[in-house]
RNA sequence: GGUUCCGUAGCUCAGCUGGAUAGAGCAACGCCCUUCUAAGGCGUGGGUCUUGGGUUCGAAUCCCAACGGAAUCACCA
């Protein structure tokens, strides 16, 4: 049982008896209590002053001895300040808090059950004509993230990818490799097949430019743009030759995609191809045309009034009756409630398309979704560099396999310097190097409210001090070497009493800490924010090293110290693996 | 111009369902390794929480307005 939830209780009671109002549980706040006072839990009886009609300190002080008379098995004392009442919890409650969290093997996790939600979560959505970024990095990582937050809050999850596999870019990278690629392959080249189709279509690009620049009317069309257009008609009309190298090249740039993933420690149940789905949100369109929820205009073109919902007119076919981005989200949203009995979409994209998001909710509310009304666009914002925005044009794009290289060499090298590696065979030493590296870049990125633009900045990325996945990943490795050797000694904390507990009383707020990830694991999946796992994290952690540190000065020879050291450090290691778990992060066993 | 989001230390970020003297990290300076891992700990300096009103016992937090920044408002995706 939650102290806090039972200390309320108490608490209501109290205010009950002495003034003989029922009070809602709200007004009932408990907090923290403050480090620079004594106690652990702070009521505010600020609320209860015009029941007592007495001062804020007399009323305190009134329900604080109500308290100790009438529920001295959880209040040990209090003081009171102004009118705030400081209650001290008894050692005895603190300890079987700990015995709770000791003996749940998924504290803190709430398992799905027969009947949970089902939750889908849609991220990455890569373009087959170059590979992933700094952006996708963020996507990536949020989107797994956030499919973890929700199936520890009990909701089955299905993660999904919708791949954007068709259309006039692709085109301009199969063209450019016909015409200068002298039939070069991830095999000849030696290129992941992602980079190797990226690198035709910066190439399209150049070449088209240069075209561009001998025109004499800068609106025509360039001979290469012209070629692309016409093979984008003959991949429409299957046209067997384009199809081929289509499906071909597309398959490079998945190999190349799984490896960056699987890399990244990312992963789907199910992947859609908008050359699959693209089709079939004109059925839908037309659908909601015969129901009168859209209309044609004359030159044909399809659109919706959503005016009455304070928006604009939106297209949705264009004029010669080819779909639009919006049509094949109706399409993929069709497919996808057809494969699930979907409750609740997610769709984690970023907050430049929160507009997009907007109509295609009311969109596909009217076209019957249930869960179109309430679709949730996990919006986050752009990651900036500290030279502005990657502009894929101006080369500043930092690509995702060479930001993660560089990441783990970074880890490498300082591992080495400071003597982590010595002793450790190569793929010890290899793994060590990929936990930290890649705990660093998730760290970094996911500590930011995903709302939030962030700035990335490479040098402070790769700076292993101070609030970072190393630091975190690093005290968890310590608190690995104090628990070996206590398995060495064979000791258990579960001797310790309550005595022993009152030498480590300022060591109690760790306790509180440990307690409250239950509560953060539940605000994470109802405000949809990973980034609070992330800094409790570091919260936790953060103070587990001062007590560490202060216990270190308590020598050994006491065994109560010792055991108290054991008995949070344990709590505070596995509760430190979940929180980074549910992130998405590795923590190393020793570093 | 409409809509949405953001504005907290020199920098990067927490805190925001109203509560005590607004917190971390980086950067600067000083101290602590014969101490189960110093990628650590302790200390010093650093703030008009963009501004102005309102709500109230109490506002960084809620409301309104202004200012500043971002995104978006395509027969692109």
């Amino acid at each position: 049982m939650n102290i806090e939830h039972t200390l309320t209780k108490v608490v209501l009671k109290a205010i009950e008896a002495l003034y003989g109002t029922q009070v809602p549980a709200k007004m009932a706040q408990l907090q923290k209590t403050k480090k620079e006072f004594e106690g652990h839990l702070t009521l505010v009886v600020f609320p209860f002053v015009k029941m007592s009609r007495k001062s804020p300190e007399l009323t305190a002080a009134e329900i604080g001895d109500y308290l100790v008379a009438n529920a001295s098995d959880v209040v040990a004392g209090y003081n009171v300040v102004k009118g705030f009442l400081n209650l001290t919890i008894s050692s005895q409650c603190w300890l079987n808090l700990l015995a709770d969290i000791q003996n749940d093997e998924h504290y803190g996790i709430q398992p799905v059950k027969e009947d949970s939600p089902l939750v889908m979560i849609e991220y990455s959505s890569p373009n087959t004509n170059k590979p992933l970024h700094l952006g996708h990095v963020r996507n990536n990582l949020l989107g797994w993230a956030l499919a973890n937050v929700m199936a520890a809050n009990s909701n089955k999850v299905v993660k999904t990818n919708i791949v954007n596999d068709r259309g006039i870019h692709i085109c301009k990278s199969m063209l450019a490799w016909l015409k200068w690629g002298n039939g070069e392959t991830p095999e000849s080249s030696g290129k992941k097949g992602d980079h190797l189709i990226g690198d035709y279509y910066v190439l399209f690009d150049k070449k088209n430019k240069e075209q561009q620049a001998l025109l004499v009317d800068e609106n025509e069309e360039t001979a290469l743009m012209k070629e692309a257009r016409e093979m984008l008609v003959k991949w429409e009309n299957n046209d067997p030759e384009v199809r081929a190298l289509w499906q071909k090249m597309n398959d490079w740039v998945y190999a190349g995609f799984n490896e960056t993933y699987r890399m990244m420690g990312v992963g789907f149940d199910k992947i859609y191809y908008e050359s699959q789905t693209y089709l079939e949100g004109k059925e839908k369109v037309q659908e909601g045309l015969d129901k009168g929820f859209f209309y044609r205009k004359e030159d044909g073109s399809v659109w919706a009034d959503l005016t009455s919902n304070g928006l604009d007119h939106k297209l949705l076919l264009r004029s010669d009756g080819t779909s639009v981005y919006m049509t094949q989200d109706i399409g993929t949203a069709k497919l996808r409630f057809q494969d699930f009995p979907i409750d609740k979409m997610i769709y984690v994209v970023g907050n430049e398309q929160n507009y997009h998001f907007q109509v295609l909710s009311i969109l596909l509310d009217k076209l019957g979704f249930k869960w179109g009304k309430d679709l949730i666009h996990f919006s986050y914002g752009m990651v900036e560099l500290p030279e502005g925005k990657m502009k894929s044009r101006e080369g500043t794009v930092v690509d995702a396999d060479d930001l993660m290289a560089e990441m783990i060499q970074t880890a490498r090298e300082t591992s080495r310097e400071l003597g982590k590696l010595d002793g450790l065979s190569q793929a010890e030493a290899d793994d060590i190097a990929r936990i930290v590296g890649l705990g660093a870049l998730k760290y970094f990125i996911l500590k930011v409210d995903a709302r939030k633009n962030m700035l990335f900045n490479p040098k402070e990325s790769i700076d292993f001090n101070g609030n970072t996945g190393p630091f975190i990943q690093y005290t968890y490795a310590r608190i690995q070497s104090v628990l070996r050797k206590a398995r060495e000694q064979q000791l258990d904390w579960t001797s310790l009493n309550g005595q022993t507990l009152a030498l480590a009383e300022k060591e109690i707020s760790l306790i509180q800490q440990l307690a409250e990830f239950k509560e953060v694991v539940k605000q994470a999946g109802t405000d949809y924010n990973p980034s609070i796992i992330a800094n409790y994290a570091y919260d936790l952690v953060k103070e587990y090293n001062q007590f560490y540190h202060d216990f270190s000065i308590l020598r050994e020879e006491d065994v109560a110290v010792k055991l108290f050291r054991l008995a949070l450090s344990q709590n505070v290691g596995k509760v430190v693996k979940l929180a980074m778990g549910l992130l998405g992060i590795e923590v190393p066993e020793r570093m």
